[in-house]
DNA sequence: ATTATCTATAGATCTATAGATAATGC
DNA sequence: ATTATCTATAGATCTATAGATAATGC
């Protein structure tokens, strides 16, 4: 059953992809070697051969979907990301949506190796937020409205309204905020 | 090895609050029945005539833990409350710290019985919170803002300079926001 | 010859239940 | 007599490993 090399790199890409997708949807503790392995077409026993451990495996899995999300924000300005954030389609998407929201509180129970890759995705996506303008201490304090309220949305029932008026209220919230508004490179408000 | 009706619910309240630390320091998943009932003092065997299942404890905890928050939050002003909810004390003290910070992530891949308790603790929250002028939309978007503040800070390794930096960041900014500003029943400001 | 994957399993969990025990409370 | 708790265990997981298989790549 041994495949080429290049198809041992796109089966290991696709168990890091699958893997990033399952945790966000189910938590780290709701998805099993066997099951994940399945998921990505292999039998579970081969997942040694590409990983140490399954620790080993979170943390990659982590840089993997922290990754997705800076890469579709960077180009995007900051009244769209928000929007796009704080929608009803984001908060339904869990497998899809923003790793941090999905795996923060997770990730705080998980060893260091796994935190030192939070906190590098949060510094990709201050970077990929933070062309144009706004100072880092903006777009941290932005990036953890957003996930707050993503993640107070989605701890709360389907289809409550309470669920809805989290998002609407602190969507609103925001794009009023004087620093959120477009301001050239150089500009100073006060 | 019968116990007195008094003693029965005694035990039942410490199993409850004993699972509401143990919970947010482990997540749901990290705390099994076994282990819970050995810190409550109990053998496991034990847990089944107080609670139909461990999905109805987990539901059961997570009220006790808001309600917790919530009576200590009651009193005090939001400068306060911010400085508090921010703090590095707040952010190491996860088995006593705030429920929906702890378990937010978690409640999302719950069913609808939890995430109803933690849409009821939510209400309880703002109703604590919102004593003294400021609109529920306020009370909410700043309620929002810390928990995505505490949770972030969490998810980064020990000590390390960026957990400190969301916590400083954020406490900062909101305690600026002119939405925080103290005022009298009835005075508008714009 | 090497090695990615597979099958099978060891050893530890975990939730939930069955039946025994012993003290309360009628 | 009732019942809260205990002991013991069934049945299902879970992570990780051992050894077999078969196709690549020297």
């Amino acid at each position: 059953m041994k495949v080429t090399k290049a198809q041992v790199q796109a089966n290991r890409a696709r168990v890091v992809e699958t893997a990033s997708a399952l945790f966000r949807e189910r938590g780290y503790d709701g998805v099993g070697v066997a099951d994940l392995m399945a998921a990505a077409g292999l039998t579970h026993g081969g997942f040694y051969k590409h990983f140490r451990s399954k620790a080993d495996l979170m943390a990659e899995a982590a840089a993997c979907g922290i990754a997705q999300t800076a890469a579709l924000s960077a180009g995007a300005d900051r009244p769209t990301f928000v929007r796009y954030y704080l929608s009803r389609a984001h908060r339904d998407a869990r497998a899809t949506g923003c790793t941090m929201a999905a795996l923060g509180g997770d990730a705080a129970r998980q060893p260091e190796a796994v935190r030192a890759t939070f906190a590098a995705g949060i510094e990709s996506l201050l970077a990929a937020l933070g062309a144009g303008g706004p100072t880092r201490a903006d777009t941290l304090d932005m990036l953890a409205h957003v996930v707050g309220a993503l993640v107070m949305s989605r701890a709360c029932p389907d289809d409550s309204p309470l669920a809805d008026e989290i998002l609407a209220v602190c969507r609103d919230r925001i794009l009023a905020a004087p620093r959120l508004a477009a301001r050239a490179p150089g500009t100073v408000n006060g």
